[in-house]
Order: C-alpha cells, then structure tokens, then sequence
DNA sequence: TACACTATTTATAAAGATTATAAAGTAAGG
DNA sequence: CCTTACTTTATAATCTTTATAAATAGTGTA
C-alpha cells in the first residue's frame, strides 16, 4: 500500500528531473509511513541513525522540494513550526485545541465556496485550505475526570 | 462605526480585567481601522512615531492578551510572519497567491462541515478555519500584459 | 565501466520571529 | 492619594528557517 504510493512519489520526482538520493528516498518514505504530521525536526530526528551526518538544511531543502513537485503539503498553525504531511487523496484535519493532536476527517471538496470566494473578490482560485478546532475523546475525557 | 468596535472591545477587555494601557488602547485602535491584516511588526512600526519608546515584546505580549479574550484571530501562513485580524463577523480570506494581497468575503458559516468532522473524529469542536488560495484580479491583468 | 557535468549535501553561519527575564513604571480600586 | 499587582521596557536568549561555499555524489553519455 505504502509502497506503491512511495513508488509513485520516486517515479513523480524522477520525471520532473529531480534527483532521487538516499536522503530524499528516507525522508519521503518517513513520510509516506508516517500519521503523525511531522516537523522537519521529528523527520531530521527520525533519521539521525541512518543519516548520522545529514544537515537539517537537507530536511528543510528536500521538503521544499517535495512542496514545490506537490508531494507534500506544509501545513502552518499557530504554534512554532511547520508540519509537513503526504499528499494522498483529498482531506481535512481535525486539531485537539489541548494536545495538539491531529485527526484527518474527509469532506466532499468545498468547490461550492470557492466559486462563491472567486465570484465576490474576482479571484482565479487555485485551491482553499481548511481546519477544524475542538478537543479530542481523550482530552475531554481527561478533563472530566478532573 | 470602528468607533463603536473600539469601544466594544475596551469595554470587552475591562470585563475580563485586562487593564487598559495607552499601548493597548492603540494597538485596538489600530487594527480595528485596519484592512491590511498586519504582521506584529507593521503594528510596532506603525505606533512608533506615537510611542517611540514601545517594545516589540508589548506588541507580541498584547496581541496574545487579545487572542486569549477573542478580540483577535492570528492566521498563520507560509510565510514567515504570523498576520492579526481584529475580530468582527464571520468571514474567510481569499489569499493572492502572487501579490500576498488578501481579501475578505463572507459565506454561511461551514456548520456541516463542523458537525461531519466532530461525527468522524470525536472531537468537540469549537470552531474552523478557513482560506481560499488564488491569484488577484491586479496579478491576471499584469500576467496577461507579460 | 569510467567521465564529466551539475545538482545536492554538509557544515556553518546568519537572519528573522517570537519569547523569557528582570527592573522600572503605571493602571485601578480603595 | 497609595498601594498592589499587572505592564512595559530593554535586552538577551531561543528557536525555526534560510544562505553560503566547499565537498560530495547522481545521472547521462561515451
């Protein structure tokens, strides 16, 4: 499963002339594996056993890359530093206000909006971005044990 | 009209015991008459020829004392720098993805999309957060004529 | 396979945004 | 007017991200 998507994301780089090194090929395949939406620092931390001399500016520099191909997307919220996430099919997040955890959820695309948003301010629209806030099953149930 | 936000928001501040300080008072004053969604630092380099002696930390510490009571919402973009917005009715932003401009349009509070995501993940949801991403109509024109 | 060309990595420093700290100042209630 | 606790200021520190230049290593080609 995770293997063909990480086949396409090589094969995706290789035709737009971007080079497939070792680096790339960990930090994309950390991130094809990975749920958890991770800073360039947990990646660069992930990789410091197989990579013990790989610079952070490799991190940074590759998930750029990534973003620019459309492999990945950089997701920025309130806190200190981006977090960066796979690009599969099309969905949403879910924040818990309390732990920060990060909940994917699918919704039909908001195209509805974006004709609206295009309409009223005379944007060529080109995508939307979106999040919801709440609190999550453990934090609330944390809470209410008080 | 932005007078009456002022005070709203004054009166807002005094309820939950946050003390009024010329500073503060300012700050409020100018991002309600504000459209540009400042960056922390246009609000400190605006209200330097009013308090030449003003710390940067002022500026950071109160527009997080803002947050925190809801006069005011942080968007976090890709850029570098968080934007502030003075709270009024609901609304969203349509971001040019050329120029950084931003425009604000109004749309029906996205209820459902609230209501499915607290249904699939569990959380308690509080709010969302959206943007519409795209190219202003000033940056077509200026494409078009390359 | 070996070569050459160029992209990439590394190591380091620099930039930029935000926060922490401690001393000095000041709003607000009594 | 006074007191007290909250704020501001000034400064330094922290943290994330980017820039730079030298060393390294992919990739196409012979």
């Amino acid at each position: 499963m995770s293997e063909v998507q990480l086949r396409d994301a090589l094969d995706s780089l290789k035709g737009t002339g971007v080079r497939i090194t070792p680096q790339r090929h960990a930090i994309l395949e950390y991130l094809v594996g990975s749920t958890s939406h991770p800073t360039a620092d947990d990646i660069y931390k992930a990789l410091e056993g197989k990579f013990p001399n790989m610079s952070v500016a490799t991190v940074y520099n590759n998930l750029r890359v990534f973003r620019q191909v459309g492999l990945v997307k950089e997701l920025t919220y309130g806190d200190s530093s981006s977090r960066f996430d796979f690009v599969t099919t099309d969905h949403y997040h879910a924040i818990c206000e309390d732990c920060g955890k990060i909940v994917d959820f699918h919704y039909p695309g908001l195209d509805e909006v974006e004709q609206l948003a295009s309409h009223v301010t005379g944007f060529k629209v080109n995508g939307h971005r979106m999040e919801v806030y709440g609190v999550c099953q453990d934090c609330s149930v944390k809470k209410e044990a008080h």
